[in-house]
DNA sequence: CTTGACCTTCCCATCGTTGGAAGCCCCATA
DNA sequence: TATGGGGCTTCCAACGATGGGAAGGTCAAG
C-alpha cells in the first residue's frame, strides 16, 4: 500500500508520515523496487496509534515512550498509567494558565464602554503595573 | 540606556527585543554613535505594554494592533473592546479543546489498574477505534 | 505513447523564543 | 596604558508539528 493509502486509512498525512519516520518515531518503510515506500497493515495500526494519541495532546516524545509500551508486552500498566496522569497534569496546567488570561481579559473588557470615545480601561491597564490586584489603594 | 537594562526594567529580553525591532513590531531604536540601541523611557514604557499583552496571550499581530490603538488618540474603545473580545473567544475555544482531552484522558488513566500487569485499557483505546463513546456494546 | 495522479527528496514557512559563535565596545582595575 | 571581563553587535540554527511547493521519477488507464 502507497503512503496516500496509508494516510487516509491511518488519519496522519503522507508529510507526516514521512516526518514520523525521519525523526525516528517509526522505522524506515519498506520500500518497492521504484522507491516507494509500501505499508502493510501492521504499520497502519501503528499509525492510527499515533494520530489517537496525538490526538490526547501527547508530544512525539511521549508519543515514542507509549509506542515502546505498546509493543513491550511484559510492560507494567503503571508505566502506561503514569504517562497519561503526567499528561493530564500538563493539560491541567495549561489550561489553568489559558483560564487565568481569559479571565482576566474578559473582566478587562466587560469594563470598557466598547464605544466612540477614545478611554478604555484595557490599554489603561496594559500601561500600568500589572503586579497589583487593581482595586486596592490605586496612589494618588 | 542599553538594551540589557531596557530588558531588565521592561521584563522583555534582550533577544526579544532585537527580534520584535527586526519584524517592525517596534520602530529602530536610536543607536549610540558605536552603533548600540539606545533606550529611553518612552521607549521602555512601550515595552512593557507588549510584554502585559503578551502575557494576557495577544499574539503579535495584535499587539501590533493594540500598539496602533494605544498610540491613536482618536481610537474608538469599541476596537480595542473586539480585539479583546476576540482573544477571549479564541483561548476560551483553546480552553474547550485542552478540557476535552483531558477528560478524556483522566477517565482512561482512571480506568487503568496501574500495576505490574501488562493489560491497560489507555493502550487497548489507542490501538482501537476511538470514534465510539467507549462504554456501548463492546462487541463480543 | 501520452496524460494525470501519485511518489520521491529537498527546501522554506509558520510562531515565539532561546542559544550560540564571531567580533567589537566600554569600563574598571592593575 | 594594558588587560580582562562583560555587554553589545549581527548572523545562523534550533525547538514542535505541520503545510506548501518545486523538480523529477513512476504507475496505470486510455
Amino acid at each position: 500500500m502507497n503512503i496516500g493509502d496509508a494516510a487516509a486509512r491511518s488519519g496522519v498525512s503522507a508529510k507526516m508520515i514521512r516526518y514520523y519516520e525521519q525523526i525516528g518515531l517509526i522505522p524506515a518503510a519498506a520500500r518497492t523496487a521504484s522507491g516507494y515506500r509500501d505499508y502493510a497493515d501492521p504499520d497502519i495500526h501503528m499509525l492510527r496509534f499515533i494520530a489517537r494519541a496525538r490526538d490526547l495532546g501527547f508530544p512525539i516524545a511521549e508519543i515514542s515512550a507509549l509506542l515502546d509500551l505498546w509493543r513491550d508486552k511484559d510492560r507494567r500498566s503503571a508505566d502506561v498509567k503514569a504517562l497519561a496522569q503526567a499528561r493530564v497534569r500538563d493539560l491541567r496546567h495549561k489550561i489553568a494558565h489559558l483560564q487565568d488570561m481569559a479571565d482576566t481579559l474578559e473582566d478587562l473588557a466587560q469594563s470598557c464602554a466598547g464605544n466612540d470615545r477614545p478611554d478604555c480601561p484595557i490599554l489603561h491597564r496594559l500601561q500600568t503595573r500589572d503586579d497589583a490586584p487593581a482595586q486596592e489603594r490605586t496612589p494618588s
